[in-house]
DNA sequence: AGGTACATTTGATATATATCAAATAACGTT
DNA sequence: AACGTTATTTGATATATATCAAATGTACCT
């Protein structure tokens, strides 16, 4: 939990009443290598935070896998539809390397957020980073080739080649494994 | 004024020191059809919202015009990578009507977010807003093809066709003008 | 170690959209 | 009304990536 804890506050500090009432709302979970930590639910109302190992976050569209977010190193992660309008995203939650992830509801964060103007300003930094991620991942869905865009994430986050199969990338760049695998014999 | 008061209540009551406060931190503009309203600025760090009239925003990308957003009937906009980043964006205002438009500078709502609980929960629900309309544009732009961003634009707001140029919608649409052009004449 | 399932690569072809180029239409000005 | 300017349409071709199909490579299980 310590290293939760050190994540909010980075994105703004709580007092200690606050941090307190706020950290008991997480919940935690613990899944081995390959294991479904969330099973399609009707709605998937919770940000997450995974404190250690590599989980994939995703949904099925036309029955087909979509690879919405590839989560590790002490990140928060969300289905932002699913979470702020309450709509089914029959979020899954696969865990790629043994893994430790935490949750907490959104009914929780909502009613903390009321009680306390310093958790409504963290709340409002959190959207305010996922909403800059949203916008420069559409900027590179937009505007760049795929082949940037593998250049990109590479640059960003080396260690995901070495640690999640090639088809999860391709369907997180947003294009087809076989391309994914042209692009990088191509190097 | 009074439209503006009414739009921010609507996503989040403020009690009546907080709406005089916040009320007074924004500034007003007027200008006829065809009038640039702002220029390249370095870092556009306002938040605007339009009263009455038609205003595009867009900014120059490899000496590309890109239309970022068409905004019309009491809604508010902003660059949200400048906003929130403090980059530039050299953001461009253009009307294509006669047009109302207000403004709030980024230093003038944090401060007032940080004074009031209320304004802090409202600025949370205008990010959270954004960002939900974030994610459904990029979900169109990655999965929808041309003919049904278009479809899904005419059942939103019918009346942009009638008031905003084919080239600027084909922009804002990311596609090529030609490429609308076909897509509306196939109809 | 051998077999089976799964992951990745390679190849051939199809498709949506961009690009380049030209023709036509609409629009504002005097 | 006629002119030049700008917006829109139409046509021919190019390009990135998807799709379908098969081949090869890798890893897990008893």
């Amino acid at each position: 939990m310590e290293l939760l804890r050190h994540a909010i506050t980075a994105i703004s500090p709580l007092s200690s009443e606050s941090m307190n009432a706020y950290l008991s709302a997480w919940k935690h979970w613990s899944a081995p290598k390959d294991h479904f930590l969330l099973r399609e639910q009707a709605v998937s109302d919770y940000i997450y935070f995974i404190e250690k190992g590599v989980a994939r976050i995703f949904y099925y569209k036309n029955d087909k896998e979509i690879t919405e977010w590839i989560a590790m190193d002490e990140q928060f992660f969300l289905s932002i539809t699913s979470f702020f309008n309450r709509t089914p995203s029959h979020l899954i939650i696969h865990t790629i390397e043994p893994s430790e992830v935490y949750g907490i509801h959104h009914n929780d964060f909502m009613r903390l957020a009321d009680q306390y103007h310093d958790v409504e300003k963290l709340l409002r930094k959190m959207v305010t980073g996922s909403l800059i991620l949203s916008q420069i991942r559409m900027d590179s869905i937009q505007f760049e080739t795929a082949q940037q865009r593998y250049d990109r994430l590479l640059k960003h986050s080396p260690q995901i080649i070495q640690r999640v199969p090639v088809s999860y990338i391709a369907s997180f760049l947003g294009v087809t494994l076989e391309t994914l695998s042209r692009i990088r014999s191509a190097k």
